[in-house]
DNA sequence: TAGATTGTTAATCGATTAACAATC
DNA sequence: TAGATTGTTAATCGATTAACAATC
């Protein structure tokens, strides 16, 4: 497979599949086909078959796929057959749940180190998390030769703490604020923003 | 415009525009084009213009687009020219964050009612708001017309607390849980995973 | 007027689906 | 063997882009 040939869109995709497989594996399946892992996702199973057949040959035919097998296999195109360190930025509300929320590590993320520029909560804990000085920012990050950042602070600091990342050689970006930022094209930035997700159902809703 | 003729995926982009343009605003800005509009939020001019057409003639050729007047119209399309109601399932860690949020009240969100099935909850406030039992769920959501629903309740609830929203006449629903729900058609859903996105981007790194 | 930018059409590009030979 | 399901090809479908007349 020819990494940079593969659709990003069907990239996208191999995480929600390992995600359906990793239920059926936990719910005791062994078993499963591209027609059953479609139902459960609303995918076609055309489009899964195809999908998968752009990084090999994974199932058996008149039989389907090894959920155990399959799922190692998307793990390893997706290069989660390793824990990657994270760190956190940001120690407000939503980054002391995301400290707090118990479901990356099984998925292949482990938080770090958390830091905030609010000189008070310098010490403090949110959660397990001692809360770290931005101060020296691109230095830990450097030594603990951390590629990847959650960011959740306000939308007025992202851009420019996004620069120091840059600077700290980050590659990928998990950014929670409500903004679109500038990077150069070595780093993928990904955004989670609910609002734009209600109103993108409001259309479809009557008054 | 024919609501069902226009492409999902166009709709999905206009509270992107919409977001840039109340920016735009702030900042001072009254007249954009849609090379800048585009250059902001890296899609092309075109496809900006393209996907406007869909909805009316909202520019001036030589000159652009009025900023206000343009997000004024998209907040109607999108039917953000009204605050609508919400309510939020799930006190924890990440429902305690969401009902924090300051961000939703200014495009077009209210937070009414939170909810949690634990009772050592029912009665502590989440934020601003009362948690209350999910015992009269159907009932309450009825009452108070809610359509729209965050649901931050651990994974394992997520379809149970789902099937009680239909009941109870919902008819858009954020999910923060990592599961694919079942739902008619005449109910949209929308998730919020952010490992998913981390996965994502960890396709792109090297190890 | 000259320069700029829209709205729209046609061309291109890319993604999804249908269909089926291969084969377990 | 009969039934089922894969991997793949070709056809279809849909989205994006390029280009430009219209016009502010």
């Amino acid at each position: 497979m020819n990494p940079s040939k593969v659709p990003d869109i069907v990239i996208g995709r191999l995480p929600l599949y390992l995600r359906a497989l990793t239920q059926m594996a936990q719910d005791g399946k062994e078993i499963t086909s591209s027609q059953e892992l479609g139902g459960e996702l609303g995918i076609s199973s055309a489009q899964i078959r195809k999908d998968l057949s752009q990084f090999g040959e994974f199932g058996k035919q008149g039989t389907g796929y090894n959920i155990e097998f399959l799922a190692d296999q998307l793990k390893r195109i997706l290069h989660l057959d390793q824990i990657w360190d994270v760190a956190l930025i940001g120690a407000g509300d939503l980054g002391t749940a995301i400290a707090n929320y118990g479901g990356f590590i099984d998925r292949g993320f482990r938080i770090r180190s958390v830091y905030d520029n609010d000189p008070s909560k310098i010490g403090t804990w949110a959660g397990a998390y001692e809360v770290h000085s931005v101060d020296q920012l691109e230095k830990d990050l450097r030594d603990m030769g951390i590629k990847i950042v959650m960011l959740a602070v306000p939308a007025s600091h992202a851009q420019e703490v996004t620069e120091r990342l840059i600077a700290a050689d980050v590659k990928a970006i998990l950014c929670y604020a409500p903004i679109s930022l500038s990077v150069p094209d070595s780093v993928k930035v990904q955004y989670i923003d609910p609002v734009l997700h209600l109103q993108h159902m409001t259309f479809y809703l009557s008054k």
